[in-house]
DNA sequence: CTAACATAACCGCTTAAACGCATGTTGTCA
DNA sequence: TGACAACATGCGTTTAAGCGGTTATGTTAG
């Protein structure tokens, strides 16, 4: 059941449940979008990014100068299935409201060009 | 999301899936049982039992000797759904049928009491 | 080509988890 | 009461995870 360790072991950590959390609510995410959300360091977030595409949860593609994540929902796979009982669990906690606002208030505000600086630092499209 | 770091931190051992499992095939298992079949250390299937109790994946009582184990299936628990969940994660590795025939050869061991002292090296009931 | 930016990979450090071993505790039985 | 069995736990060690800070890679714009 190594595998299944594996599996639990790569939910194990808050910043990576709430980058899957963030990735439910809105596919298609850049590492800057979710770093500004998550108030974290680029490396942070990056890193648990790569760990979670290795483990399957997420797949990346290259849209210019950003590395897009999306949560891996192929059809029929084990991960689509794990993913929705994720969301159940995910969902019941206090703050995924919290971060699902927070996110919608980043995206809002990069639809803004005159962004007062504070939001938008990167120019992440 | 603390609390479901946690929550997903105490299935990402193997021991303690395997530990869950078996109790999930008996209930009312003592820790005796549990180690032998595991092949591990009294101390290791203790304390990952008590770590498992402190989180309320099982409960315990004594009898006599033996402490007794079961999974907390407490009705409308939100353990209880998460059991049924974790079991059918489990069920479909290959080590599940395994760990289930050799728990039953074990039970089936100690109730002959002229065992050849390879199996039943305990007197647990 | 070069500067600027987004992201990934590396390094060293800190912390936490798991383990083996030994010891303590509790219950049973003679 | 003493010996023994089942179990819990304290301790020291080892191993792995996560993180901050830095550097390397890749991409676009000028």
């Amino acid at each position: 059941m190594k595998a299944e360790a594996r599996l639990f072991k790569s939910l194990a950590d808050e910043t990576r449940l709430k980058i899957l959390w963030l990735l439910m609510t809105k596919d298609k995410l850049c590492v800057c979008d979710i770093m500004e959300v998550l108030g974290t360091t680029q490396s942070k977030a990056s890193r648990h990014l790569r760990y979670l595409y290795h483990l399957g949860w997420v797949t990346d593609y290259r849209e210019g100068v950003w590395m897009k994540y999306q949560l891996n929902v192929t059809p029929g796979s084990p991960k689509e299935k794990q993913l929705k009982l994720l969301a159940d669990i995910l969902s019941s906690s206090p703050e995924a409201i919290v971060l699902r606002r927070r996110l919608e208030e980043r995206l809002a505000a990069k639809d803004q060009p005159d962004a007062p600086e504070s939001a938008a630092a990167c120019r992440c499209s």
